[in-house]
DNA sequence: CTGAAAGCGCTAACAG
DNA sequence: CTGTTAGCGCTTTCAG
């Protein structure tokens, strides 16, 4: 790879200049600039942004990290979508960090995040006392949570009304006539789950039908779904709707419920929290919570680009809302 | 930041010993290990990659680039997942580069790749002749190509036998009394896409039932799914099986299927190339040809980390085969 | 076993 | 308008 000096010498300037062009610094000869360009071509000169990062520390990197928990998860990749646009118009590349909800991945991630001296990270933490996170922030490092938030820290925040989404769903499936109306939770350590159940409970207890034996716990994945279905279905007297927490929880109840030929909404209604884009492919359609997760991401990614240029702007916490997409599960 | 010479100066050696015991040399005095060890925890210092990789060109960067044309397509976060894993396994990390066929952000991202002195890319080119590619495989950039490869160079590819899984699936569909199989195709400038419709139209011809009017071809995204299987089902005779091409096309079809209530499999049966850890949660459940798109990943991955190893290692064509999943779509 | 010193490719004063 | 030069944080001879 050709480096500056090569190309100062072919141009027969200083590499001063060559930088200089290359900033688009005003004060270069029109001639020499355009020699110095000629060089660049024919040399296929790339400048090392390498080499530029060490030099000035204040100088962005043009890189950010995005820490997310499971890239199966149909939400987090339209997260993701949301925040590589931004990144793209502002010309930053990112650094993928499917961390898995595995500690040791997570650490390692943060330390070549770090050592990468990245411009800023977009976290979504599994749980709100992510102390190496909080670590991270302490630095100065620009972070900005995504879905959920970091207890005793003050961050950027762009989130969703889970509460107030999982009321909608459950009280429209009440409106609906459903009387026993069963939950699907993630992982309870998880504040997004807590939220939602939350409001999945005040929407029975506003009618006086909440009834405990209803919802079962698991982890956050598609297997939960298909078992904790199954323990529901099992029931002596079973649900006859379902609210399931995520839309892996959904998709594994629906696996379920169509192995044992239920029918939907007859035998029983379902409704999810997470809407897919293709929702609508699903036998019935499936009525959810949609969150607006690539907005959630085009507005992390903004939000983490004004602190970059910005660090001590005050912090924003936004929350979106959701939006129940009514369609024939229940 | 704590820098060497900080902790240097704390453990009073000189920078040279404290990066002698970062990178494990034999020759250090155990007492002075212990006391760089104490100042480097005391310091939270850590090692910036950034400068490491400055300095010798020759050390891998442990940064993996991952170019592929759509993460909104199940297929590639699989594939993603694979190569996630590899390299987490070997301390890489990863840029992930989505180019959704922009031939602008391509651009971009290339240049940040080759400025970051990246160690390899792993990249699914979305035609054969992308020129760009090609140029960065003759710099001597270790490059791995996924799904489809590329013309006139030697390189290593991971792919799939497509034209064998298409033909199977046909064969399936005939085998099962279908008659009129039509199909959904995705752009035919992938050379995917080419292969999979030759071998739909193979299996069609060798029971000289092939009729090309059921062909429709469209871009490789879900909308194109829902309108090519409309104009499939206006026909005056409309066909009694799709074989679609793709996940997208097939999710979009299947909406289409749904809206004007068709049953599945007595009206359309339909069998999707590409299978989704939730084709059981569909209605009826899908069949489909499986691509084994994590392994894809994995394979991807360890042959790039062995080229990156050794580049001049032979060139290695992998070609994987695909399963029929058996559901109750057809 | 340890230190001094020379860069890696680039930016940013500082001179001219 | 342009060149000289001092580092950025680290690895790596080369001497001790």
């Amino acid at each position: 790879m050709a480096g500056m000096v090569d190309v100062a010498k072919r141009a027969g300037v200083s590499i001063a200049t060559v930088s200089r062009v290359l900033n688009k610094s005003e004060n270069v000869n029109e001639g020499t600039r355009l020699k110095i360009l000629k060089a660049i071509k024919e040399l296929k000169y790339r400048p090392s942004r390498v080499a530029k990062r060490l030099r000035s520390k204040d100088l962005p990197s043009y890189l950010l990290g995005v820490l997310i928990p499971d890239i199966q998860n149909p939400f987090y990749v339209d997260v993701l979508r949301g925040i590589e646009d931004i990144a793209y118009r502002n010309n930053y590349a990112i650094i993928m960090c499917n961390y898995g909800q595995d500690d040791k991945k997570e650490i390692m991630y943060l330390d070549i995040l770090q050592a990468e001296a990245i411009d800023g990270l977009i976290a979504a933490p599994v749980n709100e006392n992510d102390q190496r996170l909080k670590n991270l922030i302490h630095t100065g490092m620009p972070v900005v949570c995504v879905d959920r938030g970091l207890s005793g820290i003050d961050v950027d925040i762009v989130s969703v009304n889970n509460e107030e989404g999982a009321y909608n769903a459950v009280a429209y499936l009440i409106k609906s006539g459903y009387k026993r109306i069963a939950h699907i939770s993630g992982l309870m350590s998880i504040p997004t789950s807590v939220m939602r159940e939350k409001g999945y409970r005040r929407a029975l207890e506003d009618k006086g039908i909440y009834q405990k034996d209803l919802v079962r716990y698991g982890n956050s994945f598609y297997d939960s779904g298909v078992k904790l279905c199954g323990e529901l279905l099992d029931l002596p007297s079973p649900p006859d709707a379902i609210f399931a927490g995520n839309n892996l929880l959904t998709l594994g109840a629906l696996e379920t419920i169509h192995k044992r030929k239920k029918q939907i909404p007859n035998d029983i209604a379902i409704i999810g929290f997470d809407d897919m884009f293709w929702s609508s492919s699903l036998n019935p359609p499936l009525t959810a919570v949609r969150q607006p997760a690539y907005e959630i991401g085009k507005r992390a990614g903004e939000l983490l680009i004004q602190r970059i240029n910005d660090p001590r702007r005050p912090c924003i916490r936004m929350s979106m809302n959701t939006e129940l997409m009514i369609r024939n599960s229940c």
